[in-house]
This record gives structure tokens, C-alpha cells and sequence, in this order.
DNA sequence: AGCAAAAAGTTGACGGTGACAACTTTACTC
DNA sequence: GAGTAAAGTTGTCACCGTCAACTTTTTGCT
């Protein structure tokens, strides 16, 4: 028999099945028994994997953070030093109207009580991106708030902001008005960078 | 009989019901037969006033864009005349806050080939709103731009990651390690009022 | 006034979904 | 090789959105 009764990697399966539909279908479709389906799998099987569909819904919010975050490197690989900021935005951006559906997955309300260690870590990485761009930038600081906090907190808003509108088609009326999209350096012009410390 | 046939008013009734089950249960617990039970009415009567499912979501958008702008006019009023952009960002943020479950369904994706009158209009208020405060505002224009897209862009997605970052707990690890949330101010010190043009 | 038609609400059914229980098949371990 | 744990299947239940058929009330027309 060709066929296995054992999947032997139902997990990773399921995982890659629901990227597939928030892909192509959207995130109403999304479904535990859908992905049963698209691995060939029975309605039930995903339950030896995932604590039912919040479970199932961690992990592809882990593997988009993760994603994420090789996305924003990638842009701050292709800019000079001074502007790997400007790089780094841009991968965000991108990701998220590449993914619209993935990102607002990522960033949806936690449920409470439910925590995932393989979750927090892959979105640490994506907020240590913008750790990083943060040094160096000349954002001003006020009184007696420590490190960069501000600085990247105001990136990581500006960033959000821009993809999650984009994303709910909220500049729509901006575009038609305009003819069309004005560029993300021309909107925030505000960030210079100040060198290394 | 006290207890009419016909309900009245049963529009109203159940998106008073709706918004009930966004603040007491959460977006997860919204449905339509949820809102005829609150409304003490059979599980098939919403369809004599909504399309589906997805005409409740849009007036319940509607209203919460009602509110928004309620909440962003109150904001400016509490403000003098050269802060009041100040205040319109506090009371945007302070609606998100308050009713984090609506506001993520305001601004929820559009379903493709839904497009609904009521909602445009009351959307519209909330986006005079920015339009009104960008105006004045002392913020770089770059380039052909006309107008202050610029600056309203910057205000609305400033304005929204803020409030949708803090609405899906994703500061909570700054606010732990700090011991404290950054001000409004203190992180986005970077508006200035310009006086009227 | 009376009657027809439209509006508003009810009941019942269907398919899809998450969850659970009971069972079967495979893999692992001693 | 036997026993057990892991993995997958089938069946069931409650809830949901949607639709069809029906009933009750209101409205409007002559």
C-alpha cells in the first residue's frame, strides 16, 4: 500500500494546509475540518496535534511571525546600513499585503489563558527586528523614559498602522481621491538616522 | 396582551444586542441568533432586517463608527484650540480601549462585493475627524503632495497601530518591562500646531 | 368597511463546524 | 512477540447561517 495509515508529519501538514487557505480562500474559511480535508485526513485526526482550532490557529500564527520577521531582515539586508530602517518597514509592509489574511491572524486578540511558548518565541523575533532598527534612529525622547522605548514603539504603531489600513482597505478613498498610494518614505519622513551609539 | 407580535422596532433591538454580546462576551460570541435570543425573538426573524450575517456586521460598524466619532469630537472639545488634535488621538484611543471587540470589527476586512450607504457614511465621519485635526498640524510635506495626506496618514495610522497593537496585548511585554505604559505624548512628541493656515 | 397584499415573525430543515467519545490501526519498547 | 502508547477513523451532539413554508399582523386601496 502506497498509502500510509500514519500520516508521519500530519502536524506540519495541517500547518502548510491552513497557510494554503488563508492564501486562497481567506480567514473565513478556515477551518480545522478544511485542513483535515486538504492533508486527506479525517475531520478528527487534527486533534492528536492541536488543541482544537485555538491550538491549530497558534501555530500559524507562529510560522507567520516567523516569516515576518525573515521578511523585515530581508528588507534591511537590501539597503545600505543607514537605511536598513526604511528596508525593514518596507519587508513589514510587504508581508502583511502579500499575507493580509495571515497577518491579521498574527496580530488578532490572544485568547485568554491561552499561551504558546513556539508563539511568544517566533513573535520575539519579529519585535527584536524592530529593537534593532530602533538603535541608532533620532527619534526624540522624553524625560526619563529608558532605552529606545519610544522610538520603537512608534515605529512598530507606524508600521501597524500603515498594513493593518492598507490591508482593511482604508486608504481606498485616499487612492481614488489621489489617482494613487502615496510612497511610505513620503508619508513618514520623520525618522533620520543618528549613527551607531 | 402585553407582549406585541410584531416587535417595533426590532432593527435597534438587535443591534443593541450585538453590541451587548461585543462588550459582555466578545466578537467569538456574536451571532445572529445570539442577538434574536437577547432580543427575545425566533433565530429567522433578524433576516426581515439584515442580509445575513454580514448586514448585522455592518451596521454594528456603522454604529461603532458613530460612536468613534462622538469619542474624537468629545476628545478635541476637552482640549484647547492648539492641542485639540491631542485630544481627538485620545479619544480615538480611548474607544478602541473601551470597546476593543467593536473596534476590531470596524475595521475588519471588508467582505469583496458588500458595500453598504450607512456604513460609508458614518465612516466617513470618523475620517473628517482626521481631516479636520491634520489641518494646522505642522508635518513635512514631501515632494507634489497635495493637500496633507501626508499628515493625515501619518495621524490615522499612528492613531491605529497604537490603538490596535495596544487592543491585541502586544505592548504587554513593554509595559512589564517598564513597569509602566509610555504616554500618548511621550512617544509621539512629534506633532506640532502650526497655527491656522 | 372590507379585503388583498405586504411586512414581520415562527417553525422546521439542511449542511458546515468544533468538540468529544469510542473504536481501530500502526508503531514503539521491553 | 506481547503490551502499550500514539495516530487516525467513525459517529454523535450542539450551535451556526441560510433557506423554505407557514402564520400573524399591519397597511393600503377601493
Amino acid at each position: 500500500m502506497s498509502r500510509k495509515y500514519h500520516h508521519g508529519d500530519l502536524r506540519r501538514a495541517l500547518v502548510a494546509a491552513g497557510l494554503e487557505i488563508l492564501r486562497e480562500e481567506g480567514l473565513a474559511a478556515l477551518s480545522l475540518r478544511a485542513c483535515a480535508a486538504r492533508a486527506g485526513v479525517s475531520h478528527a485526526a487534527p486533534r492528536n496535534h492541536f488543541d482544537g482550532v485555538s491550538g491549530l490557529i497558534s501555530a500559524l500564527r507562529a510560522e507567520g511571525f516567523r516569516r515576518h520577521t525573515a521578511a523585515m531582515r530581508a528588507g534591511m539586508a537590501s539597503e545600505p546600513h543607514d537605511r536598513r530602517h526604511i528596508g525593514a518597514l518596507r519587508g513589514y509592509v510587504g508581508f502583511a499585503m502579500e499575507q493580509p489574511d495571515l497577518y491579521r491572524l498574527m496580530f488578532a486578540h490572544p485568547m485568554p489563558g491561552v499561551s504558546d511558548d513556539e508563539l511568544e518565541i517566533a513573535a520575539g523575533g519579529s519585535f527584536e527586528v524592530l529593537m534593532d532598527i530602533s538603535e541608532g534612529l533620532d527619534w526624540p525622547k522624553s524625560g526619563d523614559v529608558p532605552c529606545n522605548v519610544n522610538t520603537w514603539m512608534m515605529l512598530w504603531s507606524f508600521a501597524h498602522g500603515i498594513a493593518d489600513l492598507t490591508i482593511g482597505g482604508q486608504f481606498g478613498k485616499c487612492e481614488a481621491a489621489l489617482g494613487y498610494m502615496p510612497d511610505l518614505e513620503q508619508v513618514f519622513p520623520g525618522f533620520g538616522y543618528a549613527g551607531p551609539r
